[in-house]
DNA sequence: TTTT
DNA sequence: TTTT
């Protein structure tokens, strides 16, 4: 039986993207994204929570994070749960979960400043479509 | 900034529920679902991939999962996702990602018959409503 | 600014879906949902609510609904929210909100029986993969 | 059978929020929402396409969005899907499609400058917690 | 490690 | 009627 595995946040990037350009062209993006909740303890002080998250996008998704996508901005992202092994430096089972992204949407209407200056025409300059699926087929176009 | 951080899920439990029955009133259930994707590989072959999720539901939704939820059955569950740290049995630290659930459903017009007989007015019985909503609680609300 | 526009639903076809193929190879399939909803009024009765949905499936999706999908059955839709306008009988401009689906998958283990009997290899047989998406693109596909 | 109706939605508000205050001190509040979204036609030209949505917000949710909410503001609405019937002017049944907000937040960081200067402590100010759900009343909670 |  |  297919299931349904679907997760959506609204976020701020921790920390830039790392993007690896992969041998065969494709690429892989991974970062971070944090999502604040506020809630009012017994005393009734409010408290924040932050839940940290890791993304990792593929593809053309991959591109775009590297284009547009810098720390501190706020984002939309939706897709799926992946639960990876790995072997840390002990050898030991680790288990990592992540999300990885079907869907990034920029929001706030304007990238953050890169704050690095080396490029007039960098994240600043507007972008047009801020939302990015997967793949923007022909047949899946509206009309 | 408040975020947002959704899980929405369709899948099947692992197990039965555990549920632990805390001082004060309160419970805590714990299970696992799976949620089935396929694809096809490179070849062409069908492939089937499972993923793993912990759910942990806190409440009127443990008491729920305790009464009405078994093994093998196909629920609805949308919650947030939420990863722990804690010491593994080397005094390591390790983390672990759950959804605390906030809605679950039961799917498929019936429950799962329990196969033990015990009760006839178990899990076989009518269900009537067979959504469940956490009822919101002090700790949650936001500001 | 590119937005998000999604809706998704649980809930049982209120009859088998209407499918028209059209010239040039593409079909599109419409079929309505119910989704049912519980709460007690205020003298504490159980009054159940139904709401209706008008559900469109273009090219592959409708041939999945036309070839799976039987009045009662329980599935899960996800697609966007589109409110086309039209002219009614009086030539009054009239509004109609569909949600147009992007991904459809069969809830409960078993299809519905067809109660036709017309075909000992129809709707009844196992349907092995149970979700549909709009287009199954090989750079889509996971790992 | 219980069901699932869920909208999610991040766009802009066409105008500021209608609010109205019920006898029984309980409000609601009315407000439309564009969702954009961007396609390449058959000859390659990039096209928009804006939905627009009607918001409905009671209570809690009805009072934040007539202090918080401003037209052209970027938001995230959940909620549900409601069809309701009303006779027009002519005395003909029409059907309008609202979404009933069950959680609001607000995005960009920054609410809308409200342009009038009415008042220096307006929607400019500093919004610690930007979401807000609508507490659970009598007349939703399941069963 | 983000954001307000 | 919004936004870019």
């Amino acid at each position: 039986m297919a299931g349904i595995n679907k997760v959506i946040l609204v976020g701020n990037l921790g920390k830039d993207p790392e993007v690896r350009h992969l041998e065969g062209g494709s690429s892989v993006a991974h970062f971070t994204l944090a999502t604040n909740d506020y809630y009012k303890d017994k005393s009734g002080n409010r408290v924040e929570r932050t839940e940290w998250h890791n993304i990792t996008a593929w593809r053309g998704l991959a591109e775009m994070a590297e284009k547009f996508l810098k720390k501190g901005q706020q984002i939309y992202v939706e897709g799926k749960l992946r639960t990876r092994q790995y072997q840390d430096k002990d050898n030991q089972t680790r288990y990592i979960t992540e999300i990885v992204a079907d869907e990034i949407s920029m929001l706030g209407g304007r990238p953050q400043a890169d704050g690095q200056g080396s490029n007039g025409q960098g994240a600043e300059q507007p972008v047009e479509a801020q939302t990015f699926r997967q793949e923007p087929e022909i047949d899946q176009l509206p009309f």
